[in-house]
RNA sequence: GGUCCGAUGGCCGAGUGGCUAGGCUCAGCUCUGCAAAAGCUGCUACAGCGGUUCGAAUCCGCUUCGGACCUCCA
């Protein structure tokens, strides 16, 4: 595809990408709720929308990004009894719940750091945004579309349908919420069961609350991203994300609660969904008990793993599947992402070292380009993109066997191309335990070249027995010795 | 129970009317002192059953199995 297209869910269609007003582009996406540690099914979708944001820029659109630290208002459990989340591991912990916060979310930075995600432009907290809520309630309510009850408001679902469409984009019909909803305790205030909270009353042993004209309490989950996203990037913006499970409620209730407040029925052009990381078919979640941390994954401290991987690792196996598709976590396929980009660094390795060749130019350096961005266009398909710069490690490593012929441009063209895709818009970062030591390592650098020497020495002296004593012990401390046709080189990794 | 999605070779995972995706694994060969790396070659699949079509993994129907959401979840 020539231009961007993104598979919009709230249309089910794959559209041309359009900005409101380009150059620049706004997007929202709901971020974590800080009461844990975030997992990798978490940190599958922040990918996601990283390869977004990143791709945007890559096209030349200026992007205000943002996504949101949810550190009140979401409950635990069923709609009405829940405790806020926060609160509770507050309680639990023994904590101020903004210690709480404050922990999860150093821990999710630290996370997004380790997987070269990037961090947005702006990254509201709901408990920043306690005024802007209140008044949004207080729009609801003007306009008719929300009631207080005992100090709480909820937002009234059906007499919000009687004017504007509810449940388009989870495809949710009224009636048949209605029939499937399970019965509640009997002690809900909520008119109707499908009516959601804005604002909730707090009691004294509450230790998160605020006032506000119905009294003390804190604001319901969805209100958070309605409020924030206006208040960034406008009562209409381009992008939405956020994970599949979140598409019903959150997202549903985050579009009523805008057309509540503004009366604008769509306040988003492109609604874009990551699907689940799956571990043995079944969604990583917490309450699975599959979850893996980032820290599990890295040191390979798990149950479920053989080894550690890298967070580069990760990243590479989780672009190797489509964000749209659920992806399996396994032993098997980190492996072969591990095998992959390492060949793919090398590959980047040699590239850097290769010098053109007289001959004529057998490859298309352009075309390459072209595949690229196409791939990339077709709702950023990585696994395309990825395929496609496997077939450029196939001609980097021909030209390399003297097989393939480039020229100077087209070499510098591939430079740029796999700079460009590789490192910039997927992200991948070069690991500092892969590819070509010699000299940039200081004194152990120096150490190894000079035993390289000696093993060369060896070699030319027919002495195997030396020279095999020092490949094997090198390996056994993670170097891997290579003998080539210009003399003998070593890596690491 | 309702709504929706999926089932691709040994494994992972794209594709969606005709043209070998790709990665990993495995086997053989080239190179190499032996390896490794790299290259070449081979392994050619679309859950089952019907239908549409000149032609279907791709469209339609049914069946089986799996998953997600309907309650907090990225």
């Amino acid at each position: 595809m020539d231009s961007l297209h993104i598979s919009n869910s709230l249309t089910r269609q794959k559209e041309k990408f359009e900005p409101l007003n380009p150059p620049f582009v706004g997007m929202y996406v709901c971020g974590p709720t800080v009461y844990s540690n975030v997992h990798l099914g978490n940190v599958r979708t922040f990918l996601t929308f990283d390869i977004v944001y990143r791709y945007l820029q890559h096209l030349g659109y200026k992007v205000r990004y943002v996504r949101n630290i949810t550190d009140v208002g979401h409950l635990t459990g069923d709609t009405d009894d829940g405790e806020d989340k926060i609160g509770k591991k507050a309680r639990l912990e023994n904590l101020e719940p903004m210690e709480v916060v404050q922990k999860y979310t150093n821990d999710f930075h630290d996370v997004m750091d380790v997987f070269n995600i990037l961090r947005p432009s702006i990254e509201p907290t709901a408990t920043g945004h306690i005024v802007e809520q209140i008044e949004a309630i207080q729009k609801i309510i003007d306009n008719g579309y929300a009631y207080e009850v005992n100090g709480s408001v909820y937002f009234s679902v059906r007499t919000f349908s009687d004017d504007h469409p509810y449940g388009e984009l989870s495809g949710r019909k009224i009636d048949e919420l209605m029939n499937n909803t399970r019965d509640l305790d009997g002690q809900s205030e909520k008119r109707d069961p499908l009516d959601f909270a804005l604002w909730k009353a707090a009691d004294a042993s509450h230790l998160m609350q605020w006032p506000s004209p119905w009294g003390r309490g804190f604001p319901g989950w969805h209100l958070e991203c309605s409020v924030m996203s206006t208040k960034y990037l406008g009562e209409k913006f381009d992008i939405h994300g956020g994970g599949m499970d979140l598409k019903f409620p959150h997202h549903e209730c985050e579009i009523a609660q805008n057309v509540g407040v503004t009366g604008c029925d769509c306040p988003v052009n492109y609604w874009m969904h990551g699907n689940m990381l799956t571990v043995n078919g079944r969604k990583m979640a917490k309450s699975e008990g599959n979850g893996f941390t980032p820290d599990e994954l890295i040191t390979g401290n798990h149950k479920l793993l053989d080894k550690g991987y890298s967070a580069m690792t990760v990243r590479f196996f989780m672009l190797m599947g489509h964000y749209a598709s659920t992806l399996d976590f396994s032993n098997e396929a980190l492996q072969a992402a591990e095998k992959g980009l390492s060949k793919l660094e090398k590959a980047v390795d040699t590239l850097a070292k290769l010098t053109p060749s007289s001959g004529e130019a057998s490859f298309d350096a352009k075309e390459f380009g072209a595949k690229c961005a196409a791939a990339m266009n077709d709702d950023f398909n990585t696994p395309i993109l990825i395929a496609t710069l496997f077939e450029g490690v196939k001609i980097i490593n021909g030209a390399a066997a003297g097989l393939v012929a480039l020229t100077a441009e087209d070499i510098a063209s591939l430079q740029d191309t796999f700079h460009a895709y590789l490192r910039e818009v997927l992200g991948i970062q070069a690991e500092k335990n892969i590819g070509e030591g010699g000299g940039n390592e200081g004194e152990t650098g120096a150490l190894l070249d000079l035993i390289v020497d000696i093993r060369t020495q060896a070699k030319a002296n027919k002495e195997w027995g030396t020279a095999d004593k020092i490949r094997d012990v090198l390996a056994a401390h993670g170097i891997t010795i290579q003998d080539g046709k210009d003399g003998s080189s070593w890596t690491r990794g």
